[in-house]
RNA sequence: GGGCCGGUAGCUCAGCCUGGAAGAGCACUCGGUUUGCACCCGAGAGGUCCCGGGUUCAAAUCCCGGCCGGUCCA
């Protein structure tokens, strides 16, 4: 893959004279040092020696932040705030995984100018690839960490700084500024590649740890085919967690990041710290931990047994649960960021994310039969991290809320164990069966075997790769939802089309109430798409549908049925028409009635939202919204269904700001000052791909960057009732509600059902409700009173039987005749009276539209000797009866209406009688 | 967004594969026994088998659609 580039990139001018290319013996892969070397002094090529390179001064985690945004401060990079660990800004992306990050998709892909040029900044991420690894490879992998990062953008008539200067700032900072001897330096050659794009790269590894990466992006990835990009990026990635626990050379990184959290998580959770000792000789070793080949742990383990002279078990014995404890430690601050930034636990979306994380804790914690809960440790992390995250205090009572309600979910979920588990009490479950359980019980594999082992001694293998097996299951699907979204969107060939018109002028933005419009045609496809130099229709977008219409044309006019954006093109969908051709002039109407409805529930919903934020908390983010003129609905990130009370709050606040007649404002922004004013909650419904960002505001209640129509002021909205509440999802809370003139028809809709469900109790509207407890009363007497009558039936239907039976020496025979088809009754009735007497054969028969039903009956020791299908059968001789059930009792249908049935039936048993007191020997109960 | 699992008595669940008269334990009521910690024995009450449709003589059970909950993956 590296021949399709030219490998002179990575001839920079700092290595001239100086460095000399070599290639790893163990990896292969070319290298640059100023030392000839072998090894390229990486993991997990070589062993740590970092832990005796000497620096200038130990650095802080905090200090090491500062350390490195200062650094490229002073060579003209401007300092940039970093962004929430949550992507809101990017639609492909729930995490924040890198600095680049920040910066894409729109600056990399050149629609936006970046904040500043070059910069720097120290941008907290948080994945969750190597969760595995996390704890074991004591501090290499982390699920959060802070990437330093600086960026420089070149154009092609702007160009920046590009390979010899990065190099050379990787260069004077691990030497001049952390004080590296310049000979412990690696400069190793790699390729980079990600999100579509991809570049050489150096990685700097320093006494067998990489603490930066240097990517020099200058291709997008098309298919297998690199093309060359315009804009050339450096993108750099400095580990600030690792700069810190290299200078610090604490025996891990979680020492040097968390310092005092990491004994106070000893203390609490009871877990003993290891020697100094074989934690260091741990240390030097860790880079060599591979989660793929866990026998490197034994290996390792060994080595320290040797070099200590203890035994490999008292080792293990101590080092294994600090591997649990220091992922503890990761995943509770990785938990605290995640919530702080308001990603709230779900079953699906990024809430997953979350909801995995604190799984991954709880699981571990269960390891070590630790009961401390979560929340103390998460809280413990709120505090000893709130300086640099001021969200976490501010959303501290929201986050311990959160986490205790997962941890109950999640006690819940064990608590199921034993009742599923004794399903296989006899037969371990099998590898397919632990498979299940895990994916729809979410049982892992250890728990599920330790409870069959300590209950029912059932042992159980739990094959090491696991949780691959379960990942090979979850093969993509993906492509679903492009096929979803293209039912309704238009035809390729329409947008290619309409690609080819200038820009569309947006009357419907310039003033959201002009309905009337002339504007000149600039194309017709198809006798049913229309483009226009300028419209007032709306096209569908950020959840408010398309406007609809009329076009006329001279003394004609034509259905405009929808409106859709094609980029900046706006293409008109039409019932059909003859009469409109390329440059005539048309005048155009919308359905004002139908628009202005919509607007205010557009901007109903923009106050709703505010409401939602300021009542539920900061964790509210939209996850979907739809407004139409008769009712709008909007779906938000939010952790349980809302109380009565809260929902009544939200609603009085939503129409305090309706009647505080707040004049609505529309702002035209540079993205960056946009973002900097209102922060990223502008982007709720989707994020736009425009350098210039339509800002609607509500002052001091809501801003969003939305495309939509919306009032003059708030008033306009008339009034907001809430008309539902519910959870369409785990996490997802979705709120209906209709607005102003809509509100009469939705109350119309109402009182409709009220006097419909009144005129049929036959009461007025006021007291249905009087009516319906006086109706369920009478019910339930009705009820009582037709068990009465039964009993009282049954009791009479019971002696008549008694009366009519004939005994045939084997059985007592019985066939009776009823009128009312009563199956309730009549079950009863048949239990009763084969209890009562054992050697009833009862065969009954009930009139059923022209036909007959018949049910059989046998008591217990007429079963001896009859068997009730027999008697079916026999019957079928003569009639057509559909029947079955068991020796006991069938039940069935007889073609034939109930008197030639009653013949037939007497006939029969007659026959039958005789016939089983023939073969009567040998008939016995089984 | 996709996959999988589940919804039966107040609670925990069995029954469903292979259709045939709705079950167990706990809790409850009554009677007896006993009064040392999950007492025991007997009797009884308690059901929209999530909803709707279909197949069938017959559906808790099979099929289709929906609702609700759980769970894994992206």
């Amino acid at each position: 893959m590296s021949k399709i580039i030219d490998e002179s990139i990575y001839r920079v001018k700092s290595f001239r004279g100086k460095y000399s290319r070599d290639r790893c013996r163990k990896c292969g892969s070319y290298f640059w040092s100023v030392k000839a070397r072998e090894e390229c002094g990486d993991a997990p090529c070589s062993d740590y020696t970092f832990f005796s390179i000497p620096v200038k001064r130990s650095l802080s985690y905090r200090d090491a932040i500062d350390v490195f945004l200062n650094f490229f401060n002073r060579y003209g990079h401007e300092i940039i705030e970093p962004r929430p660990v949550v992507a809101r800004w990017r639609e492909d992306l729930y995490l924040t995984i890198a600095s680049i990050v920040a910066f894409q998709p729109h600056v990399t892909s050149g629609l936006v100018p970046p904040p500043a040029n070059p910069l720097v900044i120290a941008q907290p991420c948080i994945r969750l690839e190597d969760i595995d690894s996390v704890g074991l490879t004591i501090g290499r992998h982390l699920t959060n960490f802070i990437m330093g990062g600086h960026h420089a953008f070149n154009y092609v008539d702007k160009q920046v700084y590009w390979t010899d200067e990065t190099v050379e700032y990787a260069r004077q900072f691990f030497v001049d500024e952390i004080g590296v001897p310049e000979e412990e330096i690696v400069f190793k050659e790699s390729w980079w590649e990600g999100g579509g794009n991809a570049g050489p790269c150096f990685e700097v590894a320093i006494g067998g740890i990489e603490l930066a990466t240097l990517v020099f992006m200058m291709y997008r990835v098309n298919g297998s085919n690199y093309v060359e990009m315009p804009l050339k990026i450096v993108d750099t990635g400095y580990g600030i967690e690792r700069i810190a626990w290299f200078t610090q050379k604490t025996p891990t990184a979680f020492h040097a990041v968390y310092g005092e959290l990491v004994r106070e998580f000893h203390r609490r959770l009871g877990i003993l710290e290891p020697d100094t000792e074989i934690l260091h000789e741990f240390a030097r070793r860790a880079g060599r931990i591979r989660l793929e080949e866990l026998s490197t742990i034994d290996k390792i383990i060994g080595e320290i047994g040797d070099a200590l002279g203890m035994k490999k078990s008292s080792i293990e014995e101590q080092i294994r649960p600090t591997f649990d404890l220091y992922a503890i430690v990761d995943h509770t601050k990785t938990i605290s960021m995640m919530l702080a930034d308001g990603i709230v636990p779900s079953n699906s979306g990024e809430g997953y994310l979350a909801r995995l994380v604190i799984r991954r804790v709880l699981r571990r914690l269960g390891r070590l039969n630790s009961d401390v809960p979560l929340v103390e440790l998460v809280d413990k992390q709120l505090s000893f991290w709130g300086d640099m995250y001021p969200r976490m205090i501010k959303n501290r009572d929201r986050i311990r809320e959160i986490v205790e309600l997962e941890e109950d979910r999640y006690r819940e979920t064990l608590s199921r164990v034993s009742t599923i588990a004794s399903r296989y009490s006899k037969k371990s479950p099998t590898v397919e069966d632990l498979v299940d359980l895990y994916d729809s019980h979410g049982l892992p594999p250890d728990i599920v075997a330790n409870e069959l082992k300590k209950r029912y001694g059932v042992l159980v293998e739990v094959p090491p790769n696991f949780y691959s097996i379960v990942a090979s299951r979850h093969s993509k699907p993906k492509i679903v939802r492009e096929m979803e979204r293209e039912a309704e969107a238009l035809p390729d060939y329409v947008v290619s089309w309409a690609l080819r018109f200038p820009e569309t002028t947006r009357i419907f933005h310039e003033n959201p109430y002009q309905r009337t419009f002339k504007a000149k045609v600039l194309g017709v496809l198809d006798g049913k798409y229309v483009v226009l130099d300028s419209t007032a229709f709306y096209p569908e977008g950020g959840g408010q549908i398309g406007d609809r219409g009329i076009l006329i044309a001279g003394s004609r006019s034509y259905k405009v049925l929808d409106a859709k954006k094609v980029g900046n093109v706006i293409v008109h969908v039409m019932e059909g028409f003859e009469g409109i051709t390329e440059n005539i002039e048309v005048a155009g109407e919308i359905d004002w009635n139908v628009r202005y409805k919509r607007m205010r529930h557009h901007t109903a919903t923009h106050i709703l939202l505010g409401a939602l934020r300021k009542v539920l908390g900061e964790h509210i983010w939209q996850a979907g919204a739809e407004k139409t003129e008769l009712k709008a609905r909007l779906d938000v990130t939010h952790y349980k269904l809302p109380s009565d009370e809260e929902i009544e709050k939200i609603e009085i606040l939503a129409n305090n700001i309706v009647d505080s007649a707040i004049d609505v404002k529309v702002h035209y922004l540079p993205r960056n000052v946009a973002e900097n004013t209102y922060g990223f909650t502008l982007y709720q419904g989707g994020v736009p791909m425009t350098p210039i960002i339509r800002v609607v505001e509500i002052p001091n209640w809501d801003a969003e960057a939305c495309f939509g129509t919306h009032v003059r002021n708030t008033s306009e909205v008339g009034g907001i009732k809430i008309v539902n509440v519910e959870k369409i999802a785990d996490g997802i809370v979705r709120f209906e509600y209709v607005v102003a003139t809509a509100l009469a028809n939705h109350i119309k809709g109402l009182e409709e059902k009220l006097r419909s469900v009144a005129s049929k109790l036959g009461v007025g509207i006021n007291e249905v409700d009087i009516r319906i407890d006086s109706t369920t009363r009478e019910l339930n007497n009705l009820r009582s009173m037709l068990n009465l009558y039964r009993d009282v039936y049954i009791n009479n239907l019971l002696q008549h039987i008694a009366n009519k039976t004939v005994n045939v020496g084997v059985a007592k025979l019985c066939l009776l005749r009823l009128d009312i088809d009563d199956r309730e009754m009549l079950r009863e009735l048949l239990v009763r009276a084969t209890s009562r007497e054992p050697k009833l054969a009862i065969l009954t028969i009930i009139p059923r539209d022209n036909r007959t039903y018949v049910e059989i009956s046998i008591g217990l020791e007429a079963q001896e000797s009859i068997d009730a299908k027999d008697i079916v059968s026999e019957i079928a001789r003569y009639v057509n009866i559909k029947a079955g059930g068991k020796k006991d009792h069938v039940s069935g249908i007889i073609e034939s209406n109930i008197d030639e049935v009653e013949k037939i039936i007497e006939r029969t048993i007659q026959e039958y009688v005789k016939k089983v007191e023939l073969t009567k020997p040998k008939n016995s109960r089984k």
